[in-house]
DNA sequence: TAGGCAGTTGCAAATAGTTGCAATAATGCC
DNA sequence: GGCATTATTGCAACTATTTGCAACTGCCTA
């Protein structure tokens, strides 16, 4: 299924409209075949399309994240947005060295199964993003040492 | 341990400063005994003492975050914070009727192991916000029927 | 094809949050 | 108590995102 045809019959489906802004938002992050940030999407669709406001592609961002033909994370203080593949993937973020790594759907959704059976909850989320600490930082940066007396001009 | 104990001996043992600002920031959250909003942390923080600047308590929230004594959580486009409990606990936020509840760390930590063991990455979320459906909302909000023809005015 | 309905947009204004810098002040040492 | 160091603050300016509203326009039906 072609992009654009994604775009309608997903869209369609929910009574919503088509309209050329939304399809230039999808095509903007599509094009960056990975994560892109707010403003990387609107700069390209201003290339495009000069006339497009800013609050739109704001507005479009959320509402191709609630049709889920995109995916949303906050890394590092920024909004990343990716483009909804067939299967959810989950990221782990590195505090330390900003590092982000990928984890499989079937790791989380044994946590999310389980909520559901516990407590009959139903966990949809398609994006997650763990942060702590990886493999190398983990024993790079230790825990604040009990504050000892310090030499003056140490 | 009184509050101002805690927050003295904690940033103590980082290195870092005891200021009034972050006693006032820290008590409002205590104030409010649950989630409450930047907003209301700084109305709060204001009328104690008019002078600390906007900038200072959106500072010091994250401070006392890395501090570990005050988790936060977005929540429905807003950001939450809360005093830091002896045990972790997260949250199940329904995206129908945004109902907040609460799940143990012990079900989240499960998940955490195994990606500790999995990939050496050590998970140190404290409070993670997951997004899906309630128990009653499951069964109201249905997925979108396929469109049918429309009777006007219907 | 034309018309009506209501979803969506552009725009200005507002809100939420961050940055850089000089001044202030907490802490440790003597 | 005084001094030096440097963490922190207030402030102005900046960036990021949202809100409200009138105008526009996508879609459906006759």
């Amino acid at each position: 299924m072609s992009g654009a045809n994604e775009l309608r019959s997903r869209v369609r489906a929910h009574g919503k409209r088509v309209t050329p802004q939304r399809q230039l938002v999808l095509d903007a992050i599509r094009a960056a075949g990975g994560h892109v940030t707010t403003n990387e999407i609107f700069t390209h669709v201003s290339a495009a399309a000069s006339s497009v406001n800013r609050t739109t592609v704001y507005r479009n961002l959320d509402f191709l994240c609630e049709m889920r033909l995109v995916v949303a994370a906050q890394i590092g203080g920024k909004m990343y947005y990716e483009i909804a593949g067939e299967e959810p993937h989950h990221h782990l973020v590195c505090r330390h060295c900003d590092s982000v790594g990928e984890i499989s759907h079937r790791t989380v959704k044994a946590l999310f199964d389980k909520i559901e059976r516990e407590q009959s909850f139903v966990v949809d989320m398609d994006h997650l993003a763990l942060f702590g600490l990886c493999a190398e930082c983990r024993h790079t940066v230790s825990k604040p040492k009990l504050r000892t007396r310090r030499k003056r001009g140490g």
